[in-house]
RNA sequence: GCGGCAUUGGCGGAAUUGGUAGACGCGCCAGACUUAGGAUCUGGUUCUCACGAGUGUAGGUUCGAGUCCUAUAUGCCGCACCA
């Protein structure tokens, strides 16, 4: 019987979703086991074959568990907020909404066809308002909390403001304003001005993570410095726990040092350092307090609030110069010219320990953000420092013997310290040390942590977000009471920033909050007499919705919390979490951010999100190439086979241009299909691969015209514009989802990137259908010792294999086995069963099948498969079941039809014919011949 | 510059705790069935005529190394004026 891939797999499709096969609950007696997937953005482009990797495996790894025993979640959702959605509605001034839920169903209907066991009940999309409710209550907690830095933990900022009100007397004496402004220092969501990465040509700012090389990581535009009323998330309060939580959960090295060089601890001292004339001392960042001997001058920041302190009158005028010069500056120039600049400011610093002094200058090297935005500069051991003394010829001392310092800094932390008092003679690391005391004894300084990462900037002039639950009265902000959520995104009448430059929300009308009546309300109406106020314009960034999904999946219908607390007692974290290392410095810093908050307030009851964590690798696209002739008599209409281009008349005379990979079969070009393709190449010629340009026949590869196109091919990024892109349902329609399954597992390791080749699926696919040839009879005989042994070392392989991820190897081991087995001529029920319940996991429809049929269930299938080509046609229709779907088939037609068992061949010829189908093909034609190979495949030629 | 990962036939890759290197698949070669093979099945396929050699390169540890150590080269990824 033919393995007929499609109707097996719509069939289970259809019979797991009646029966809700993969519905959880969340009460049960069973152990619970916790399997997510990075929910994806529904992009317009759809799935690529890339997309569903690490849903394969994770789907693999939450079969096995189920089939444990386990209670297994496994949900899947939709991060639904984003830029494309709203730069296509301002475009087309299409609603976003319109867009992103018409996406969503496309993914939705993709996902559906590979067979993945998700419970779609508890689906989320970050733009629900039932959703952003718990995005927006979450903000209001992080709005009234501050973190407290004894305890280590964010606690309510209503303890704070009881600790003040007992113990801090000016406190009742402050205005409301003023209260509010002291708060505003504290709270872990906070309003302030921070310098921002700018991007005009989207209209918004950007998060650090969202930056790359000074150009915006989606669309790649220029991104400014700007100094701007931000929202933002006290992300650096959570440092040193971020950094230590890495030793506790079981991720990838290489993903735990993205985090820690993102968080970057680094441990050294803070010193204070007098200036000439002036009382009060200004405090450096230092690493090597032990250099201390060798400062030869200082260097703020340009936005160091010490620069207004220390300058003098005759150098008034070049500082202010240079600053509106570093301020102009776009990050990108910054770093692509790294040429010396500074300048000098007139004041002198005492060195604290020689009583020298040394002159203060001003230079961009030295970022305000890290540490105190001022730094004392010791040229002989730090490379930044000694490229700029050599452009200011300032002096350089060295203090580590025998260190050359003549050409080049010596900057490495060992060797013997000289030319340092009472330093002379110790190795660096101890100098270091007593360095350390020292300054902390005589109180000129103290021993300092800081960390590389900033506060989250959480504020996006978008319109396509979460709306801030906030409103403002007397210019500071209040936060919405929690019973009055969600804030619903208002309609606008344009996408686009207001006239005067506003977010977009402020086209929106019905903006406005009513404090006493507790609702939203039009803003002509905002009057602070009648108690009406604005409403925050900004929305919340990307990942403000996706930092907390994984919770919402455990309890997505509760509308009282986030997440019920006994649910969450239930499931605890997630166990398995698969998903691209794109995120490390992004998704996975802010949602262990998230979750911490959470559970400092004693919302959730684990500290760690993501228990274990397994990045899949990128799949890249693999492109062919035909190769134009454009030497000498070049028509442009000559294409030469890939395996002669290097011989002498083509060699450089051939020009390299994508070919549409789906027309394209293990190397072999369609031709009729590349004629097709695109008018430009209707009159294409070709030198096939044996160097002559007859074409007999038209069929490519044909007994009677061996011709072959071969393409040449490259693994570039899979995208649209290469012509790499392979489109999954594609795969699922001319091999069914369980090969699909099988082969991507196949490609190679999980964590690897690799690109995606077709060139093989036919391996796997042969696989299933010579395992499927093995459950045409099953006898209740007693299996062999061999038999049995064929199917334990299987039985202990794939069990190896799952519990370690190493998914790719269990298809051969499969391949082994069938192989073993078939060469013994096994069909024992009893070996059968085990084999398609190992199979589950990996290839779950046809697992079904075969253990039904194990089980002597009736199965029924008698439909043949018929291939039939015609030479003239070049619109066929692909028939399955009741379904007509058209297809671009080169002339050939494929469609079912049934016929009993056993027929003689002669009779099935005649069947054929008379087929209602056929006849529609035929179209009055009279087929040359009709083939029956022992396949069961009719072949009909015209 | 700092850090992480990788490197095995024509190709993707396997070798799980230091123990027969190249499993399995693709491709290729030969054969069978066929008007035909683009279907299916069978056999072969690291290199070398062979002796032998062989896991990027050079050393080392070991009875034994793809696997451990040292150095080095190449590629990929992350961070990067972070004091």
């Amino acid at each position: 019987m033919e393995y007929n891939f499609s109707e097996i797999e719509q069939k289970w499709q259809a019979e797991w979703e009646k029966e809700n096969a993969y519905s959880v609950s969340n009460k049960s007696n069973k152990q619970p086991f916790y399997v997510l997937d990075m929910f994806p953005y529904p992009s317009g482009a759809g799935l690529h074959v890339g997309h569903p990797l690490g849903y394969i495996a994770s789907d693999i790894y939450s079969r096995y568990k189920r089939l444990q025993g386990f209670n297994v979640l496994h949900p899947m959702g939709f991060d639904a907020y984003g830029l494309p959605a709203e730069q296509y509605a301002i475009q087309t001034g299409q609603h976003p909404e319109v867009t992103t839920n018409k996406n969503i169903a496309r993914y939705i209907e993709q996902l559906r066809k590979i067979g993945f066991c998700y419970d779609w009940n508890r689906q989320v999309r970050t733009c629900d308002p039932a959703y952003y409710k718990w995005t927006q209550w979450a903000f209001i907690q992080m709005f009234n909390s501050y973190y407290d830095t004894t305890l280590q933990k964010a606690r309510p900022i209503s303890e704070l403001i009881a600790r003040w009100e007992a113990e801090d007397p000016t406190w009742a004496t402050l205005s409301e304003r003023e209260q509010q402004e002291r708060l505003m220092n504290y709270r872990i969501a906070y309003l302030s001005d921070t310098k921002v990465n700018w991007c005009p040509q989207l209209g918004t700012v950007l998060a650090n993570d969202e930056v790359s090389e000074g150009l915006s990581v989606r669309g790649g535009y220029p991104v400014e410095q700007r100094v701007m009323r931000q929202w933002s998330l006290r992300v650096s309060a959570y440092a040193g726990r971020l950094l230590e939580g890495l030793d506790r959960i079981d991720w990838t090295d290489s993903l735990k040092e993205t985090q820690r060089n993102w968080i970057g601890r680094s441990e050294g001292a803070e010193m204070q350092f007098a200036i000439k004339g002036q009382d009060e001392p200004f405090t450096i960042f230092t690493t090597r307090a032990d250099t201390i001997f060798g400062v030869t001058f200082m260097v703020l920041a340009p936005e160091s609030e010490y620069v207004q302190r220390v300058v003098t009158d005759e150098h008034k005028e070049e500082v202010e110069e240079y600053l509106a010069w570093v301020k102009h500056r776009t990050e990108r120039e910054r770093i692509a010219d790294r040429r010396v600049t500074g300048v000098f400011t007139g004041s002198f610093a005492i060195n604290p320990l020689t009583q020298g002094e040394i002159p203060i200058y001003i230079s961009d090297y030295v970022l305000a953000g890290y540490g105190t935005g001022a730094i004392m500069a010791v040229p002989a051991h730090d490379s930044r420092d000694y490229a700029f003394a050599k452009h200011f010829n300032l002096p350089i001392i060295p203090l580590i013997e025998g260190a050359d310092v003549s050409e080049q800094s010596f900057d490495a932390k060992e060797g013997i310290v000289m030319n340092s008092s009472f330093l002379n003679g110790l190795e660096v690391k101890d100098a270091i040390q007593k360095m350390k005391e020292y300054i902390t004894n005589t109180g000129i300084g103290r021993v300092k942590v800081n960390y590389r990462l900033r506060d989250a900037i959480f504020s996006r002039q978008r319109y396509w977000g979460e709306p801030f639950p906030i409103y403002y009265k007397d210019g500071m902000p209040y936060a919405l009471p929690e019973e009055c959520l969600p804030l619903q995104l208002p309609e606008v009448n344009d996408f686009k920033p207001t006239s005067d430059g506003r977010p977009p929300l402020g086209n929106a009308d019905l903006w406005a909050w009513d404090e006493k009546n507790k609702k939203v309300v039009n803003k002509s109406q905002i009057s602070d007499a009648k108690g009406i106020y604005p409403l925050e314009l900004c929305t919340m960034p990307g990942f403000a919705g996706s930092s907390a999904y994984y919770l919402r999946y455990m309890d997505p219908h509760n509308d009282q919390a986030l997440v019920d607390k006994d649910v969450n007692a239930y499931w605890r974290q997630v166990d398995l979490y698969l998903g691209g290392s794109e995120h490390a410095t992004g998704h996975l810093i802010y949602s262990r951010f998230w979750n911490k908050f959470l559970y400092d307030l004693g919302y959730v009851c684990e500290d760690e999100p993501f228990r274990k964590l397994i990045n899949q690798g990128m799949i890249q696209g693999r492109s062919n190439f035909v190769y134009r002739y454009i030497g000498e008599g070049a028509t442009g209409n000559l294409y030469i086979s890939y395996n002669l281009i290097d011989n002498p008349e083509y060699k450089d005379k051939v020009q390299p241009i994508h070919v549409d990979v789906n027309i394209v079969h293990n190397d072999v070009l369609d031709i009729n299909a590349f004629r097709n393709w695109m008018p430009e190449y209707k009159n294409a010629q070709f030198v096939f691969a044996d160097g002559t340009s007859v074409e007999d026949n038209p069929y490519i590869g044909s007994p009677m015209a061996p011709k072959q196109y071969i393409c040449g091919w490259a693994i570039e990024k899979m995208s649209k514009s290469m012509f790499n892109v392979v489109n999954p349902d594609d795969v699922v329609a001319n091999y069914g989802a369980d090969t699909l399954r099988l082969y991507e597992m196949f490609l190679g390791p999980l964590e690897m990137s690799k690109p995606w080749d077709t060139n093989g699926i036919d391996g796997v696919h042969r696989f299933l259908k010579r395992l499927w040839n093995m459950y045409e009879t099953i006898t209740d005989e007693e299996p062999t010792k061999e038999e049995l042994k064929s199917l334990h070392k299987l039985i202990k392989k794939i069990t190896w294999d799952i519990e370690n991820f190493s998914f790719n190897t269990s298809i051969p081991a499969f391949m082994i086995a069938q192989n073993e087995l078939s060469a013994l001529k096994c069909n024992k029920r009893a070996i059968l069963e085990q084999f398609a319940i190992l199979m589950a996991p990996y290839a779950p429809h046809i697992a079904e099948e075969m253990w039904h049929k194990a089980q002597g269930d009736q199965v029924p299938s008698t439909k043949f498969v018929v291939n039939a080509e015609w030479p003239e046609c070049n619109e066929a229709y692909l028939v399955e079941d009741t379904q007509k779907y058209p297809v671009q088939f080169n002339g050939k037609v494929r469609f079912t039809f049934e016929c009993p068992k056993d027929t003689p061949k002669e009779e099935v010829e005649k069947l054929v014919l008379a087929h209602e189908d056929t006849a529609k093909y035929l179209a009055g034609n009279t087929p040359k011949k009709i083939i029956v190979v022992p396949g069961r495949i009719v072949n009909i030629v015209m």
